[in-house]
DNA sequence: TAATTCATTCTACATTTGTAGAATTACATT
DNA sequence: AATGTAATTCTACAAATGTAGAATGAATTA
């Protein structure tokens, strides 16, 4: 089960928040922004999806996240290099650092970054 | 626009085959494979959104892609890294890199690749 | 206390997606 | 020519998604 694009939003704004109201979610929404009853309803729907939960906190809820951005990001990627290389994290890899336009700077610290895994190993 | 899943994976076999004839790609499914009709009103769909068309020829239709899988899934990437790295692209990388289980060889093939381009600049 | 505000639930409805039957057409084969 | 077979079009329908009004409840404030 995986999040509606609309879903993903609203869960980009809880990750950044870590706990939030209502009132902070609609807030945090770009202009025009959502009927409380529409981000209501995707809340419904990402908690049944086991994405959120929420803790009553007096007279509101204070919403957060169950997944954690980091677990979710992985799970996008790892679908993108199964269905776009075969499985290949590397030749994914590759055609990322070729295809993206990264400064000498990134690219250098990416390779300082790379060289110090090799040593791990 | 963008595709949805089932119309992703009829883009990948028909990305896989340049070019080929409904028969081809009912056979690209695994068991159980879906309607004829089903793959019509897919490659239909498609067409509407502008990633493939097709070329009579005699009896029947040669499908091919409109949108090359670079194109596509560059789009994708960049959808990722603005969605979860704020738009910074060198960020995403060491993300990937660290989390990724990249074996030695292959780290060092990347850090060949990426020292290559770093001469470039 | 009455009026206002905010969150929540219920209900609803249009659009998109996944899937395919029925009918039609056009060739392929007997 | 008669029949089988594959491709296409039309139609349909259930599920998922995007969006929100109406109603209700509870807390806040005038």
């Amino acid at each position: 089960m995986s999040l509606s694009t609309a879903e993903e939003q609203l869960m980009q704004f809880l990750w950044k928040q870590k706990r939030a109201y209502m009132k902070d979610l609609i807030e945090a929404y770009p202009e025009p922004k959502p009927a409380p009853t529409t981000v209501a309803t995707l809340l419904k729907r990402m908690q049944d999806k086991g994405f959120v939960d929420y803790e009553q906190e007096g007279r509101s809820r204070a919403y957060f996240p169950l997944v954690k951005k980091q677990d979710y990001f992985s799970k996008q990627v790892k679908g993108l290099i199964q269905n776009f290389f075969n499985n290949s994290a590397s030749q994914f890899a590759s055609f990322f650092t070729e295809s993206t336009d990264l400064s000498k700077e990134e690219l250098e610290d990416l390779r300082n970054l790379i060289e110090a895994q090799i040593q791990k190993k």
